[in-house]
DNA sequence: ACACTCTATCGAATTTATAGATGAACTTCA
DNA sequence: TGAAGTTCATCTATAAATTCGATAGAGTGT
């Protein structure tokens, strides 16, 4: 990698030369003397061997050559202020960066809706979003790759994590419509269901092997993976449960149907999951860790596409 | 705007040692003695107030803090490269930017797809794209905006232009399904057109303002936009041409009906407009606009979504 | 015509980066 | 376990760069 020794400040200088539209006013801008600009822009174009200004007129004109590239100097000169932003960030105790997990079963404009609005809150935290499964979902959160983590309440049982139930996600049992128990109205008994290949979400991390929840049919095909079993669905290869809001647009679609299993009517109406916000204990959330700790558990909601504000209405939910 | 004396030579020493792994193999590697690259990190974390490598070990490994600051300095190395090798291109005889006009008629994806294997060809030069309807393409060519532009060929008519056809594009008449004129099967006289509205696309830039293509109708409401055209043909407000390419999703899902005005159908067959690649004479064209110019011209095709081949396929195809 | 502002240029002073040498800590390999 | 080879931090002298301040020539505006 060579720079052909370019420097940052000869960016500087471009830019802002092109901003205020002659040298001398660059000079004052930026606390020099008017020849030490006249001397970095003129290194910079004999580097370059490309004229960058006009100097014919009285003030300096960009060149072509000059307005093609002034997009790039600028988004230099902006990425190092991000950069140093970021580092004074980090001096004054935000956390580098942000880990966080999501079970797949969460509903995901959730995460994007507060992650709309953590981006303006923390323009510099740079995050990093993991999805997983059951088990996986507190692993992750347990070995310390994630900060926080949202995840079914039952798979961190047993291990030592903060928990704050957050939402409850509606649990239906769903078929192809052109499965045959699509076709059965009212609950379905156990003895019937067990004739057919229920899809069920496997635990990859093993966390939570021991317990089957919701388990019925004999005949199981096991998936890690939500977004597969969805397509295995939609395939007609079984029945299995799925969250609500991951289906309804197929069900409105008339592609899936969903189904009343006998035994989970009568074991508490419909099946509600409680999802969690959990962290460790004995690592301390940093500011923004905890500020989106603290949005998720409330419920916030940020601005909705379509709202009035645009962006400002943004920039006031993050207070 | 304040660098906090950043140097870019700082960012690039950042990233080589964060590459190698060990402040002596990036010393060798950026042929300088291993003390000014000591230097210059330790005058990097001062200015930044953070450490970002932990010295402990044997070998320097990332901090936290570096870890999350490398990408942002990996990047603006990257864009200081992508900056130089722009500027190279423009001592070398490449046009520094291309602008080129599209009439809206014609078929997008056929550009998008050329400009994708374009941007693989000349990466540094960026491209200005205009869409703009009949004799506003042309203008925005005649005036130099545009280097290059893409017209129906009447609209050039009258200017030195050049021209080079390489598309024709199948126009249609069209009228929404709840439309009446959509529930007259085959050839539809004159004056039964004549009772309904028809939607006329106006030229914006009164190059063709005289001639008027395939006006059948005494009522006509004039649009200056193919777009809102298109959206008020969906809407019932009345009848009128669109290309076949544009309303072909919309005839397969029932929103839109094929019409037959007996008038189009004798003269010609179907209206078929020949698009042209149109550029001033007495300006020559920059080798990236001549390539563009030539791909366009022969009706090549890059590899679509889906192919085989991938990035590797764009190369090849950019030669 | 006059005062003002602009850019280019020059020399001197200052700041900054670099190589090279040295020492302490660590790794590797026998 | 010991010897040879690395690695990084530190120091000094030197080379290179950037900066200022002054000056000159040219354009602008009143």
């Amino acid at each position: 990698m060579n720079l052909s020794g370019l420097s940052l400040d000869q960016f500087l200088v471009f830019v802002t030369v092109a901003e205020t539209g002659s040298f001398s006013a660059a000079a004052r801008q930026l606390n020099r003397a008017q020849s030490a600009v006249t001397y970095a822009i003129q290194k910079l174009e004999d580097q370059l061997g490309v004229s960058l200004f006009d100097r014919s007129a009285y003030r300096p004109s960009l060149t072509e050559a000059g307005a093609a590239l002034l997009p790039r100097a600028t988004r230099i000169i902006s990425d190092v202020g991000a950069f140093s932003d970021q580092a004074r960030g980090i001096t004054e105790g935000l956390e580098p960066e942000l880990a966080i997990v999501v079970d797949a079963m969460f509903p995901m404009d959730r995460i994007v809706d507060a992650l709309r609005v953590f981006g303006v809150r923390y323009p510099t935290v740079p995050t990093r979003i993991f999805v997983a499964s059951m088990g996986a979902t507190a692993n992750l959160v347990i070995d310390g790759t994630c900060a926080i983590g949202i995840a079914l309440s039952f798979t961190s049982q047993g291990a030592e994590l903060i928990e704050h139930e957050i939402e409850t996600v509606r649990m239906v049992a769903v078929a192809s419509q052109c499965h045959p128990l699509a076709a059965i109205e009212g609950p379905i008994p156990n003895d019937e269901l067990q004739n057919y290949v229920q899809l069920v979400l496997t635990d990859p991390s093993g966390r939570t092997d021991k317990r089957d929840h919701g388990v019925l049919s004999r005949r199981n095909w096991r998936i890690g993976d939500l977004g597969a079993k969805h397509t295995m669905l939609l395939g007609g290869l079984g029945w299995g449960g799925m969250p609500l809001h991951m289906i309804q647009a197929d069900v409105a679609a008339g592609r899936l149907q969903i189904i009343r299993p006998e035994e989970w009517g009568t074991r508490g109406g419909d099946a509600a999951l409680s999802m969690c916000l959990i962290h460790r204990p004995d690592r301390a959330l940093g500011p923004a860790a905890r500020w989106l700790s603290d949005w998720l558990i409330s419920g916030k909601r940020g601005p909705q596409r379509g709202d009035a504000g645009g962006y400002r209405a943004l920039v006031d939910a993050a207070e």
